[in-house]
DNA sequence: AGAGTATGAATGAACG
DNA sequence: CGTTCATTCATACTCT
C-alpha cells in the first residue's frame, strides 16, 4: 500500500456508511489527507516508542542476565516490522534543477517577498517543469530568504567566543525579548520548564499508551469531549 | 474504529504536494475498507507492542530491585550535557500533546478569538499540563485562525493551469485546488479524538517515558533512562 | 550503509 | 487581523 503520495482533492469527509450515494455518483470511504496525516503521525509516534521501549529493553535485558532471570524478547515480533515505514514516511517537494534555476534567478532579482499573485505566477510557470504548488515556491523563498540572512549574520558575527552563547544569541541580537509582559513566558524558566513540567501530563500520556483506543476494546474515545462546552474548562481535567 | 463514521465538517482538503493532475486525468487516493482495516490493525499491533513492553519493563524493573542490584545511573550524566545544551536552545513554547488537543477542541467550537478572561481561564486549565503563558494561547488562536482562513483564500483561488475537474471535485464544490499554503486545518476531523500527536511531541512522548533523568536523577524509575539518547536528534544546529 | 548536511515544511512569535 | 520572521523538525541527499 502507498498512501505515501497523497493527492489533494476535495473530499468532504461526509458520512460514507453504505457507500455513499450522492447525485448518482458513487463514493467510497475516503479520508482527506489531513485525517491520513494524522494517523501518519500517530503511527509515527507509536513507531518511535516501540523502537525506545525496544532499545530500552534490550539494555535491562542485559542487565537482567546479569542478574539471572529474562524474559522473552518479544521485540523480535515480525509484526513490527511490517510496511510501517511506507506510512509513516512523508514525502516532500524537491525542485528540479530548472525549477532550482528559475527560483534562484527570480530571487537573484532583489524583489523580496514576491506577493501570492507573483507566487502565482512563478507556480504557473515552474509546473511547466514538475510539480510544484504554490506552497511549495512560497516555503522556498520563505526559507531562501531566512537562509541567507542567517548565513550572513554568522559569517559577520563570528567573532571567536564561547560557542555555546553566541550560536543562537548572536545571531539576531534584536531578538531578545524582555518577558515583562503580562504574561509571563517560558523563556525565563526554561531550565525549569523543560525539567519538570511534564508530570502533570504524564498520566494521559499514559492513557495513550495503556488505554485500549487501538485495539479498540471499549471504543469510548473523546475523553476530552468534556472541553466541548466553552465555559467550563473549570473542571481541571 | 471510529474515524470511519464522522460526520465532521466539511473540511477541506490541501497538503499536496504533488498535484493530482496526470495527463488530464485526475486520480484520488481513497482508502479502502481494506486499507483502513490494515492501518487499524497497525495501529492495534504498535499498541499491543507497547504495551507488552512496558509491562515486560515494569517485571523487569521489579525484578531488578529485588536483585537489589539497581545499575544506578550511569546514563544519566552523559545525558544531562545534551540535555543542558536543548535546554538552553529552547525558545518557544511547544504545545503538548494535551494541550493541543484541547486547544483544538476549543477551537473546534467556532467561538472566534477567545476573550481576555477567556485566556486567561484557558490557560489556566493548560497550565495543568505543561507550562503556558497566556500570550501562547493567544498568539496559538491567532495562528490558528489565519491560518485556516489563508488555506481558504488559496484554496479558493486557483490558476489556470490544471483544468482538469474530476467527479469528486465537482460531486462537492470546486474551491479547492492541488495547492495550499498551511497545513492546518481548523475544522477538525476528530479523527482521533484521544490520540492526536504531532511530530514535535514525539520527544514528549518519549520523555514521558523516560526523562526522570531530568527531575529525579537516582528515581525510582531510573531504569527509564535508557530512552536518554531520543535527544540526541534534537540538537539541530 | 551509516553519519552528516541541505532543505522543505510546520509553527510559535512578532510586526504593521 | 493578516503577513512575515525565526526556529525547529523531518527528510532527501551526499559523502565517506
Amino acid at each position: 500500500m502507498e498512501w505515501e503520495n497523497r493527492e489533494s482533492q476535495e473530499n468532504q469527509n461526509q458520512r460514507a456508511e453504505n457507500g455513499g450515494n450522492v447525485n448518482g455518483v458513487m463514493y467510497v470511504k475516503v479520508m482527506t489527507d489531513e485525517q491520513l496525516e494524522t494517523l501518519r503521525k500517530q503511527i509515527a509516534v507509536y513507531a518511535t516508542i516501540c523502537e525506545q521501549l525496544v532499545e530500552m529493553h534490550k539494555s535491562l535485558s542485559a542487565q537482567q542476565d546479569l542478574a539471572g532471570g529474562r524474559l522473552g524478547n518479544i521485540y523480535c515480533d515480525p509484526l513490527m516490522t511490517s510496511a510501517v515505514h511506507k506510512i509513516t514516511a512523508r514525502q516532500r517537494w524537491t525542485p528540479t534543477p530548472v525549477q532550482l534555476q528559475i527560483l534562484e534567478s527570480i530571487f537573484d532579482q532583489g524583489n523580496g517577498t514576491p506577493s501570492k499573485q507573483k507566487i502565482k505566477e512563478i507556480t504557473t510557470e515552474l509546473s511547466q517543469h514538475g510539480q510544484i504548488s504554490e506552497t511549495n515556491v512560497y516555503n522556498w523563498f520563505q526559507n531562501r530568504r531566512a537562509r541567507s540572512k542567517r548565513k550572513q549574520a554568522v559569517a559577520s558575527s563570528n567573532n571567536g567566543e564561547s560557542e555555546v552563547e553566541t550560536e543562537v544569541d548572536s545571531l539576531h541580537e534584536k531578538k531578545t525579548k524582555p518577558e515583562n509582559f503580562s504574561s509571563q513566558q517560558n523563556s525565563a524558566p526554561r531550565l525549569a520548564d523543560d525539567l519538570c513540567f511534564h508530570s502533570p501530563e504524564i498520566t494521559s500520556e499514559l492513557h495513550f499508551l495503556g488505554d485500549d483506543h487501538l485495539t479498540g476494546k471499549t471504543g469510548m474515545s473523546g475523553n476530552y469531549n468534556l472541553y466541548e462546552h466553552a465555559e467550563d474548562y473549570s473542571m481541571a481535567g
